[in-house]
DNA sequence: CAAAAAAGATAGGTAACTTATATAAAATCA
DNA sequence: TGATTTTATATAAGTTACCTATCTTTTTTG
């Protein structure tokens, strides 16, 4: 009987916990702008990944087409995104981030991340070691979720 | 020169991404029911921590005191939580999940498990093994955040 | 005990969504 | 090829989840 579970035996539902009380810690910190978090969502999509049609974007954040137009036409009003003719499709738009559009995410960012050092900082050297052997596996499970194999 | 970085060097802007995707994929996993983040939200902490007063609820979900008394209304009349006297003071509310209430919650976790052990069962033995040895210390950061030391 | 503070409810307004529909361009097909 | 269907976006109208401001009741404080 060992005194502690087998190492490589991952608890689905402890990992499950865990990213749940991440994913709640990360949608409450970042109230700063007054920005929806679907909004906040397009925003990061935009600038991880290039510019988009609407119609990707609707799709990507489960919201309507519609939702995706009206905001869209917001952040533009805000300068916060631009909209590009596609040159491959007269009916499509493309959504680029404008420079104070990636302003805002990268303060995001940089939000979240001196908030992480912070806690990671109180950990034990051995704690951040673990953390960071598991990064390549957790980078591929969230891979995995947007582009499954079959 | 080491070929691969030193595996104890916690990358902060590694771990901000993968918590960021994970969040998203939270955040758009579940939109199977009609409740809002905000409420599904309060139904999770109701869970896990017992009955609430509408304000400990208000400060949690960083809402407004009317707004969770709103929400408070609509899941009571939908039968998913129930209000209580609290003995202690004439003026409050405690809060209390139904079994009703409580069912959604394990549905709802019941889904991201799902879904979290199909990606994790594509994974090798050695990115579950590690994602488990890292679970105690991302748990350990997730307390810290709850209940900062100082 | 009077005054201030705290807990919750109510009223009214705003903004982010929804569904339904319209328009224009592209793709399909007979 | 021209007619039809599909696709990409826009617009309109309604719903809902929030907000601020204010009220009542109870508790705390001086």
């Amino acid at each position: 009987m060992p005194p502690t579970p087998q190492p490589d035996e991952l608890n689905v539902a402890d990992l499950t916990a865990v990213l749940e009380d991440f994913t709640r810690m990360f949608i409450r910190l970042p109230a700063v702008q007054r920005l929806s978090f679907t909004t906040l969502s397009v925003l990061h999509t935009l600038a991880g990944r290039g510019p988009k049609r609407l119609t990707e974007l609707a799709a990507g954040e489960q919201v309507t087409q519609p939702a995706i137009t009206q905001m869209v036409t917001k952040l533009e009003r805000d300068g916060l995104v631009e909209r590009l003719p596609d040159p491959s499709d007269r009916r499509a738009v493309l959504v680029r981030l404008t420079e104070a559009g990636a302003a805002i995410v990268h303060a995001r960012r940089a939000d979240r991340m001196a908030h992480l050092a912070d806690l990671t900082g109180a950990l034990t050297p051995a704690e951040r070691a673990a953390i960071a052997a598991a990064l390549p596996a957790l980078a591929r499970m969230s891979e995995l979720h947007e582009h499954p194999r079959r």
